[in-house]
DNA sequence: AAATTTAATGATATTGGTTATCAATAACAA
DNA sequence: TTGTTATTGATAACCAATATCATTAAATTT
């Protein structure tokens, strides 16, 4: 989960915690990047450090549209995601998600991903 | 869902059609491209037609490691995903899923996705 | 069976997200 | 303060996927 060698606390890393550690809209690097431009800190830092919060367990991931969006909501959760928008929103597993069944059993889950996909009432007009 | 202008059958299509139609692991476009590198089809053409099977509900996808992955299973169901050997398998989807929660309610859902990671029974070793 | 139309092909350039490289810098320890 | 070394920033490289475009070949028409 965490890295052997001790981690440094740079400026770099404080800015990037305090600009995702409360955002709900899910941003990716290059939202980050593009919220820290005055600071002068470089691309290559803010994925780095985005992927050293992964790894610290301070984040998760969501994969869409080909770009990772990183989600400070680390408990399990599921998502909605609108097509038309983009927009992910996290909501509540349904309940008696993890009951076994027969081809589980066989598996060492790590992990639970669900996501609706559909349209938001905002871009439904 | 299926294009406007018609669609031709040519050589190249069958081809594409007759690598992935019974694959169950979730083959890459890549993959296909390989398997079928004895008949000089182009990479290109691989994409486009495995991009026109989904199109045409024939595929659906799993993008998984920054990689689309094609399934000729159509009806709704779940996968499980080895993190260590990357294998993907087709379950079912768990009982009651589609129970609507109160977020869910002003979403015009069109499709559910569910996926367990761990480690499946080969690599725990 | 030609001739015609135009979707599809294949080679390859381009895109875009992400990672690797590496000299310079700065955090931490001594 | 000095030394060690993780981190940074600029940018090259990577790689899946898409765009471009001249050529080819399905499907339709004559």
């Amino acid at each position: 989960m965490s890295k052997n060698s001790p981690r440094r606390f740079t400026k770099q890393r404080r800015l990037v915690h305090d600009a995702v550690i409360h955002r709900v809209d899910h941003p990716t690097a290059k939202d980050i990047f593009h919220e820290l431009k005055g600071t002068g800190i470089g691309i290559a830092t803010v994925y780095r450090q985005l992927a050293s919060m992964v790894e610290d367990g301070i984040l998760t991931t969501v994969d869409y549209d080909n770009e990772t969006r990183y989600d400070p909501l680390t408990s399990p959760h599921a998502h909605l995601i609108c097509s038309i928008c983009n927009k992910i929103k996290d909501i509540e597993l349904p309940k008696g998600i993890d009951n076994l069944t027969p081809e589980k059993l066989s598996f060492e889950i790590n992990e639970i991903e669900l996501t609706w996909k559909g349209i938001c009432d905002d871009c439904q007009n």
